[in-house]
DNA sequence: CTTTAATTTTAGTCTTGGCTAAAATTGTGT
DNA sequence: ACACAATTTTAGCCAAGACTAAAATTAAAG
């Protein structure tokens, strides 16, 4: 672990990293981007499939909030990547490695959920933000956002 | 506030919003990212106007790790939306609004660093997840962050 | 002051992820 | 079984935000 220096809100040092430190931080933004559209449908088909049996285009549009042409091809995509299976006008399938980044969004999803709720903040507002969030979250963060909800579960013993 | 009912890493539950409150919650996130550019131009822009007395867009590409077109043709977009103020040729300025907008993401930026870091988090680590983070944290989990800290920091007084 | 180097912009391309309109297919009700 | 409804796909469009190559301009060096 790097030196504990508790920096507090009166500790504000301005962010004087090294140029391509910086730009490798915006690049790793660009990167998580890039996987958010996989990551949100393959959580979503999972959930489909556990609470309704089947995962429809047209639910997994009215779901993200898009119109179903958009569904067919980011699936088109996501097939050329591995991660479902499909056929022309039937329901959508996890792969393996669909299912095992499903599992792992979900998890991430949970823990981002679970940690904002217990820091105070209301179901809606923390489903909300969480969905935003969870694609950001490194490793690092996750495990001590779990830290910290084991010792806040402590409480409640 | 809303009921603070705790609800630990056992209490789980799997997304039972409907559908429509979860479009919604997708469809912020796609709006939050088409402010993201505008969000780390102007923050950047303010930092290096305080750290080296101009922006220039050479020095603006290197930091974000983007090549210098790509910030003329993005430019030219916060200019359009009245953020910053610029010249052919010439180093870029925010206008009231822009200074503003990057005032209040710097002060968003800091809090999540910081919160990050309370929680134990390394520096390098903080900074790189809060690139990420800071464009998907409302209002109401901004306050909570904040909260965090002063209870944390109230320890080392 | 003039030549060269650095910077900025223009022009044109690419990919992602949205959209609409319309065609193809599947499912349903009588 | 057939007509109608719902769903899915295709085709073609758009905007954002990245890129390269090359032109325009500004800055620096001899």
């Amino acid at each position: 672990m790097t030196e504990l220096k508790p920096q507090t809100s009166e500790t504000l040092s301005t962010d004087d990293r090294q140029p391509d430190a910086q730009a490798t931080g915006f690049a790793v933004v660009r990167q998580a981007h890039e996987s958010e559209m996989a990551e949100d449908y393959v959580e979503l088909i999972a959930d489909l499939i556990d609470t309704r049996g089947e995962a429809r285009p047209i639910d997994i549009a009215e779901c993200l909030g898009v119109k179903p042409p958009t569904v067919t091809k980011n699936i088109s995509r996501l097939k050329a990547e591995g991660l479902v299976r499909s056929e022309k006008y039937r329901a959508i399938f996890l792969t393996e490695r669909g299912q095992a980044l499903a599992d792992s969004c979900k998890r991430r999803h949970r823990t981002v959920v679970a940690f904002l709720i217990s820091l105070g903040i209301d179901v809606e507002n923390a489903e909300r933000d969480a969905e935003g969030i969870e694609h950001h979250v490194s490793d690092t963060t996750l495990a001590a956002f779990e830290a910290h909800l084991r010792k806040f579960s402590r409480k409640f013993e």
